[in-house]
DNA sequence: AGCATTTGACCACG
DNA sequence: CGTGGTCAAATGCT
């Protein structure tokens, strides 16, 4: 039942090659501020660095989706056609039986149902409890837990029409410790339904809808929101871990200026990026957030919007499982715009998802980090 | 009556 | 064994 040695010593070989070109991409990078300082004026060197970094993308990119080969070839069904998430949906009520039997094919987690994931975050104006972030789409709680280290407990939504239309976005719904106003959503799979997202003029203000939507809970599930006064997407920071979409161009000359290091600038450093205060475990690219999810679509047209992707599902077969990605919104006043605010809310500008990154932290010789902003308490 | 939320329990993974 | 994610019965509201 495990992914065995299938890949065998090719494999190994063709990482160790991927990771050795990594590492030099890394180098490269590591050696560039010092190299060009003399000779380069600055716009080249950050050229130089951007490029470096897309090297090292590039390298990720191989080496995950070597080991997704690997761990292909090893675990036996991933042959495309059979979604992981199959079971998932179409259980409905078949719950817990269906669940097991899922397992038996071998799908590694129930979070891991090869659907895209990405996280955004919500702030509200105050930190009343009566607030809620939401996407202007229709969720309906399915379950709430008290997450270790966090002050808060999770909320779990699912789209309301999963029954009726098989829509199996989920999200999940977080209260930041660290900033009351602070809501880390993290959605999971798109919408598939037909549902239409209500603008802020055809929905009651956020604080209507908790007392006039039915019953209202603090994490309540819908709200008007975004564009809303009460409630705004926090400069629009989404982390994607999961299933990419079809393999996006890994552009990184429209931000070439603006790397992941962008962090560093506020002095806060958000998660443990490999603990490099670089990149992230792997590199890192920016690329146009061309497969945004249809609600983070809008949110990216919406506000100003700095992206993070970072994918790396395996054991995902019916979407790509390739390294990760970093998008941002194409316009590089968007990077900036994004680096400069955060700091104003005083909270993390990005987290990334480890949990599906587990290999990267390997591949690369990194402790996996610990799992963001809840370690700290 | 219908729908959404709450809450306890179950299950899988590390 | 601890933690996180999901299910489903119970409950509440419109």
């Amino acid at each position: 039942m495990q992914e065995g040695g299938g890949g065998g010593d090719g494999m190994h070989q063709l990482l160790s090659i991927l990771a050795d070109g990594e590492e030099q991409a890394r180098r490269l990078l590591g050696e560039l501020p010092a190299a060009a300082d003399d000779h380069l004026p600055l716009p080249a060197k950050e050229c130089c660095r951007a490029v470096a970094q897309q090297l090292r993308c590039t390298f990720g990119k191989a080496i995950l989706a070597a080991k997704a080969i690997e761990a292909a070839a090893g675990g036996g069904g991933a042959s495309g056609t059979d979604s992981p998430r199959s079971a998932e949906e179409s259980s409905g009520a078949g719950g817990v039986a269906t669940r097991v039997a899922q397992d038996s094919q071998g799908i590694p987690k129930r979070s891991r149902k090869g659907l895209p994931r990405w996280t955004e975050k919500f702030r509200i104006p105050d930190e009343s409890l009566e607030y809620t972030p939401d996407d202007g789409l229709s969720w309906r709680k399915y379950g709430q837990k008290d997450i270790l280290g966090a002050r808060f407990p999770r909320g779990y939504y699912r789209c309301t029409y999963r029954n009726t239309q098989g829509c199996q976005a989920t999200k999940q719904v977080q209260r930041s410790d660290a900033d009351l106003a602070v809501f880390d959503v993290t959605y999971q799979g798109e919408h598939t339904c037909h549902q239409q997202k209500p603008r802020p003029a055809d929905a009651p203000a956020a604080g209507a809808a908790a007392r006039d939507g039915g019953h209202h809970n603090p994490l309540a599930a819908t709200a008007p929101i975004m564009q809303e006064p009460d409630v705004q997407l926090l400069a629009g920071l989404r982390v994607e871990t999961g299933g990419m979409a079809p393999s996006s161009s890994f552009h990184g000359h429209d931000v070439s200026g603006f790397s992941f290091p962008c962090a560093s600038s506020a002095g806060f450093l958000p998660v443990e990026l490999g603990g490099q205060g670089q990149l992230p475990a792997g590199g890192s690219c920016f690329s146009p957030a061309s497969f945004a999810s249809p609600a983070v679509a809008t949110t990216l047209a919406s506000s100003d919007y700095f992206a993070v992707t970072l994918a790396g599902t395996r054991g995902a077969p019916g979407t790509s499982e390739l390294g990760e990605v970093v998008s941002a919104a194409t316009s590089s006043s968007a990077a900036a715009l994004a680096v400069s605010d955060y700091p104003v809310y005083g909270y993390h500008p990005y987290q990334l998802h480890q949990d599906d990154d587990d290999d990267l932290d390997t591949l690369f010789g990194r402790p996996s980090s610990s799992h963001g902003q809840h370690g700290d308490a």
